[in-house]
DNA sequence: CTGTATCCATTCTGATACTG
DNA sequence: CAGTATCAGAATGGATACAG
């Protein structure tokens, strides 16, 4: 948010403000998750990528890699065989952006504790 | 993402991992603008607020403010007057998150430098 | 001035079935 | 194994009109 609120362009994204541009990028309910994923155990097959995410959809996992692929932040690895094997991993741009997900999850942490304290199970 | 990924809840939001709690509380198209501008001017009214944010209806501000102060991030100030006077400013919590927005922002810019170098204009 | 209430278009998400 | 296709429901976004 460098002070200026003009409409910018990056690609086929629209933003004002870099943090828009950021949460584009890294958002929604399913990217950081994988990109967390990715980030700790280095190299994984779809396969696996899929078992260590609960509750997500082959078609939702395959999206929002190719958008992260598209984005890159993940890089994707094609063995042609038979049964096919894929792996992905993250870039370097994708490993730049660890840090931040991680400071994202501690206030995350440090929101539940506020709620806890200010919000009793009555008012939940 | 504290290793485990089973659900858990913050109020009405449901979760696996702290970064989509965040993302939940600050996420979305207009709430880190808000955020942004209340945590640079300190207090504006309603109108200075929707002034100062391009393009957002009327409808999306209401509606994102009420949000923020449900979260405990933005607080409403009613001046019972007429003509009525209402003034947002953040909480502490509220507070606390800025310098979290200002790392989606650094990484939002970084990535616009690296898409500017890696992604030329035909791709574009 | 600071909102609500409606209505509608678009986008997102997910369940299911199918394929090389 | 690693996808693609389809379809329906939910969520989101915005234009407009109206109100205390």
């Amino acid at each position: 948010m460098g002070g200026d609120c003009s409409l910018k362009f990056c690609g086929n994204k629209k933003y004002y403000c870099s943090v828009e541009l950021t949460l584009q990028v890294i958002g929604g309910k399913w990217k950081p998750i994988i990109i967390h994923r990715l980030g700790n155990d280095g190299t994984l097959r779809f396969s696996a990528v899929k078992r260590s995410i609960p509750n997500i959809t082959q078609k939702m996992l395959t999206q929002q890699l190719r958008e992260l692929e598209a984005d890159g932040i993940v890089h994707r690895e094609v063995y042609p065989q038979v049964p096919p094997k894929v792996e992905y991993s993250l870039t370097g741009l994708g490993q730049s952006i660890m840090p931040v997900i991680e400071n994202l999850c501690d206030w995350g942490r440090k929101y539940e504790d506020w709620h806890a304290e200010n919000v009793p199970a009555a008012a939940v």
